[in-house]
DNA sequence: GAATACTGTTCCGCTCTACGGAACAATATT
DNA sequence: AATATTGTTCCGTAGAGCGGAACAGTATTC
C-alpha cells in the first residue's frame, strides 16, 4: 500500500470535499498529515494539474478529475444507451427520470432528468443514496434475491430489519417493479436494467409528488416505465 | 515531485483512457512503468476503491473519480447557477445550448442540452476543444484582449493566424457575442459570462445547423442569448 | 497434446524518496 | 507593538518504493 499515493488521494478528496477553496492547515488537520506532507504533495497535484493555488495561498481542485471521472461514465455501456430511453420517458411521463447504478450498498445517481415542474429533490446526480430507501435500488436488489449476503449488508448498513426488507423485494420483484418514498411526499417508481443475462447493476426510475402519482396516470406511468425497461434491456443485449 | 503519487495518476488516467477493461501488461506499456510496479500502484488504487479488477484479471477504473469531479463541478458557482438559465434558453431556442468554461488554451463543455432535433455533434460533455475554434471560447478570448498572451497561446498552439484571430475577437467584443462554425454546416453563437467584476471564464452558447440558424430566427436566438447572459450574470453577482 | 508466449503475481535486496520536526517569512489578529 | 496565524523551506534519517528476476497460471500455437 504505497503510502504517498493513499495520502495523495485523502487530501484530493479532502481538496474536493471541502466546499469553496481550502487552506493548507485545514487540510492538513483534515488528513491528519503533516503540514510539510500536505504541502509538498499539494505541489505535487498542481503540477499535475489537479489543484490550484489562487493568490491569497488557498487550495482548490481543478476540473482534472471531472473529465477523468466523465470519460469512465462515458464508457459505461448502460450510460451510454440510457441516455435516449431517459429523455423519451421523461417526455412521456413529464416527470423526473433518473438513472442509478448499485455501487456497494449504495445506489449512485448517474444521470437525472427534471420535470418542469420539480420536486423538492434532495439528490442530484453524483450523490449517494443507501439502496434499500430508494425504488431503484429496492428494483435492483429484488433481483438478486439469489445474493442475500449482499441484501443483508445492505440492510445491515441502515438498522434496517432484514426479514421486511426481504418481503418487500420479493413483491417487488413478482410485480416487477419497486415503490419508494424516502423523501417525504415524494413517490418513486423504479425498474431494474440488466445487460447481457447477468445480474442488473442499474434501474431506471421516474419521481414525482405522491399526489400525482395516483389512479390513471400511475398506471401509465409504470406501463411507460416498463415498456421503457423492456427496450433499453433489449437495447444493451444488441451488440 | 512525489513519483509515486505521479505515477500512480498516470495510472489512473491511463485507466480511463483505455476504452474498456484493461490489461496490467497494457498499462505498464502506456505509462512506460515496470510491471512490477504498476501491479503494486494498481493494488494501491484498487484498495483505495478507485480501481477494481474482474475474474479475467483485467482492470478498470470505478466510479469514484466521476464521483469527486461532479463534486468539483457541482461546487462551481457558474455552474450550480447557470442550470436554470440553460434550460430556460433552451426551452425558447429549441436549439442545443452549452455551457463551456475556458481551460488553459482550451474550452471545456461543462454541460449540454441537446434539442430535440439534435445535431451531428461531436463535442460531448467533458470533452476539450481549442478555445478560438468554438463561439463560446471566442467570446471569452474577446473579453480578454487586454492579456494578449493568453489569446496569442491560444492561437499559437492550433498554428492559427494570430492577427486575423485579433481582429475577428475585436468585432465579437463590439458585436457583444460570438460565431463559429468548425464543425462543418454548424453554426454556433456563444456569450460570455463574468462574475463579480472579473474577466470571464465561462460562456453560454446556442448550435444548430446552419440553415435553421437564419433571418428572424437568428435575431430571436441572439437576443434571447444576450438576454439570458445579462440575466445570470446579474444571478453571480447576487451573493 | 506438447510447446510456446503470453498473462498477472510474488519475492527481496538496494536506493533514494518521502517523511516530519523545526525554523522560516509573511500576513491576520489582537 | 505583540501575538497567533498563515504557507513555505530546509535537511538528516528511516523505510517505502523500486525493478529485475522467478513464479504460476492461461491462451495460442504448432
Amino acid at each position: 500500500m504505497d503510502r504517498a499515493v493513499s495520502r495523495s488521494f485523502a487530501i484530493l478528496e479532502a481538496l474536493a470535499r471541502s466546499r469553496g477553496p481550502a487552506r493548507l492547515s485545514d487540510l492538513s488537520a483534515a488528513t491528519d498529515l503533516q503540514k510539510s506532507t500536505v504541502h509538498r504533495i499539494l505541489a505535487t497535484l498542481s503540477e499535475l494539474g489537479y489543484a490550484d493555488q489562487d493568490d491569497s495561498g488557498r487550495y482548490r481542485p481543478t476540473l482534472r478529475s471531472w473529465e477523468i471521472g466523465i470519460g469512465v461514465v462515458a464508457d459505461l455501456p448502460i450510460y451510454r444507451v440510457a441516455a435516449g430511453y431517459l429523455h423519451a420517458l421523461h417526455r412521456t411521463t413529464g416527470e423526473t427520470v433518473s438513472l442509478t447504478v448499485l455501487s456497494g450498498s449504495d445506489v449512485l445517481y448517474l444521470e437525472k432528468l427534471t420535470a418542469a415542474r420539480p420536486v423538492r429533490f434532495l439528490t442530484r446526480v453524483g450523490s449517494r443514496v443507501p439502496a434499500p430507501l430508494t425504488a431503484g435500488g429496492k428494483a435492483i436488489l429484488s433481483a438478486r434475491i439469489d445474493a442475500p449476503q449482499l441484501i443483508e449488508e445492505a440492510a445491515v448498513h441502515r438498522d434496517l430489519d432484514v426479514p421486511a426488507l426481504m418481503t418487500e423485494l420479493e413483491e417487488c420483484r413478482q410485480r416487477g417493479y419497486a415503490l419508494s418514498g424516502y423523501s417525504p411526499g415524494v413517490t418513486s417508481i423504479g425498474a431494474a436494467v440488466a445487460a447481457g443475462g447477468a445480474p442488473p447493476e442499474a434501474a431506471l426510475s421516474v419521481s414525482a409528488p405522491s399526489e400525482r402519482l395516483a389512479g390513471k396516470k400511475r398506471e401509465a406511468i409504470i406501463e411507460a416505465l416498463l415498456e421503457t425497461r423492456a427496450r433499453m434491456t433489449e437495447a444493451l443485449d444488441r451488440p
